[in-house]
DNA sequence: CTAACATCAAAACGAACGTTTGAACGATGT
DNA sequence: ACATCGTTCAAACGTTCGTTTTGATGTTAG
């Protein structure tokens, strides 16, 4: 029974508490002490293992990132074998990129709902170090996606595809944060969408389902809505 | 020049220095201390004028919010009357609702893209005196635009509706909020879209103006998007 | 004038923060 | 057996936090 405990008992245990506690009180709330002692390890094992607060983190989100932006690399790599050269479709592509995402709601081994609400409401955290961090981490993923939309795309200008694919991230990452404020959804026959204190499965993976049936389409529909009148061209085009 | 110097410069000064230091830093990230020496004035003025930070912040969005939610009834009081008991358009309900906020943006007076930024960034803060304070704010009006889209969409179910309902608030929160983690807007022909250490007016007034050209669009594309296959009827069907 | 209010500087409060230290522990290899 | 290395531990480090207090100084209104 002490077979791999040596090198990953510890740190795992606290990646995972440091995943829900950062989900429910956000980073700054946070305090080691809350995780460590939740975690039931020594105050200083953060440290040790990861170095500081802020790299334990990064390392939350990197165990779970990698392994599904190389997802969403594979899942365009299939598409566009399959294609054969021809431009895929968006809502392939969409498919790929959020239903990847989405699908992780799902099971509870790759973070669940726990996970995705961490992200949805560290996407929009103004510390500096979280914004580096993102960046890096979504860098290739994002620019592949972008290219494989101007191709699906070649009558909508580039920039206007950039806008509406911000957008799309906006939606997919409010939804998932579920923080919901103003109480919308809150109350209906959805249920509630938050579930702060819960355990892991019971309704998270039927929640995550729900969601992804309802999200696609919208986003779908914003990305291939009319353009506003104002568009000719792009005047100046400095995107050489 | 000791005109109304007395009840509210002091007070005023505190506002407007916190609405910018939080949405720079964040809630739990700017320190009492630090919104009063920016601001110049004593520590204990916070304390004195509003109680507490907590306070301070919910009073930062009160000023503003008040009068936006005001707005947006108003909007929808003269919209409907305009149509005299028919059904609004959906492209009227959100631009009663999404445009009287972005235009917002485009005044300085009223908190301009700061405040816009904050909010969006605030929108998903975990925090429960936060998530209780907007839920109060934004009852009537939520209750109130809800029920406007239900009369303008009668052939969508109603919980279809409050999904994408929630899905439009988020893509609007994270467009304001203008974090832009992945860098996805960040270097295109648009510009920064956060422009965290300016002033106010600069390049701001055109961006909200860009933002709400782009967002509306998308926002209704959304929307008006066709509706999941699986929907004949809501079922109980929990797929046990 | 008086009383109430607003602001100030300064200091302190206890509590909580992230991080560091140095010793002890337990397995491993020679 | 001893030495080594990775790990864990209790305890303390210095700092910063939000808040309160005290007393003095204008300023305003009855």
């Amino acid at each position: 029974m002490s077979d791999q405990k040596n090198t990953s008992d510890t740190r795992e245990r606290i990646l995972d508490i440091a995943e829900r506690l950062f989900m429910d009180n956000g980073y700054e709330a946070t305090s080691m002490r809350a995780i460590t002692s939740a975690a039931e390890v020594n105050l200083a094992a953060v440290n040790y293992h990861f170095g500081s607060k802020e790299a334990l983190l990064c390392e939350v989100f990197r165990r779970r990132l990698t392994w599904l932006n190389h997802q969403r690399l594979q899942a365009l790599d299939k598409l566009e074998a399959q294609a054969a050269g021809a431009p895929l479709k968006p809502s392939q592509i969409l498919e790929a990129f959020f239903g990847t995402l989405l699908r992780m709601g799902e099971d509870p081994s790759l973070g669940g709902m726990t996970f995705l609400r961490l992200l949805g409401r560290t996407l929009t955290e103004p510390a500096e170090f979280i914004r580096t961090f993102f960046a890096g981490e979504y860098a290739q993923v994002i620019d592949r996606y972008k290219r494989a939309l101007f191709r699906a795309l070649p009558d909508v200008p580039k920039a206007e595809i950039v806008w509406r694919l911000h957008f799309m991230l906006g939606a997919m990452s409010y939804a998932i944060a579920g923080t919901d404020v103003l109480q919308v959804v809150t109350g209906c026959e959805v249920g509630d969408l938050a579930g702060e204190g819960g355990c892991d499965d019971p309704a998270d993976t039927v929640l995550a389902r729900r969601l992804a049936e309802r999200l696609m389409p919208f986003l779908l529909g914003g990305l291939r809505a009319p353009l506003p009148q104002f568009k000719q061209q792009e005047p100046s085009s400095k995107t050489v």
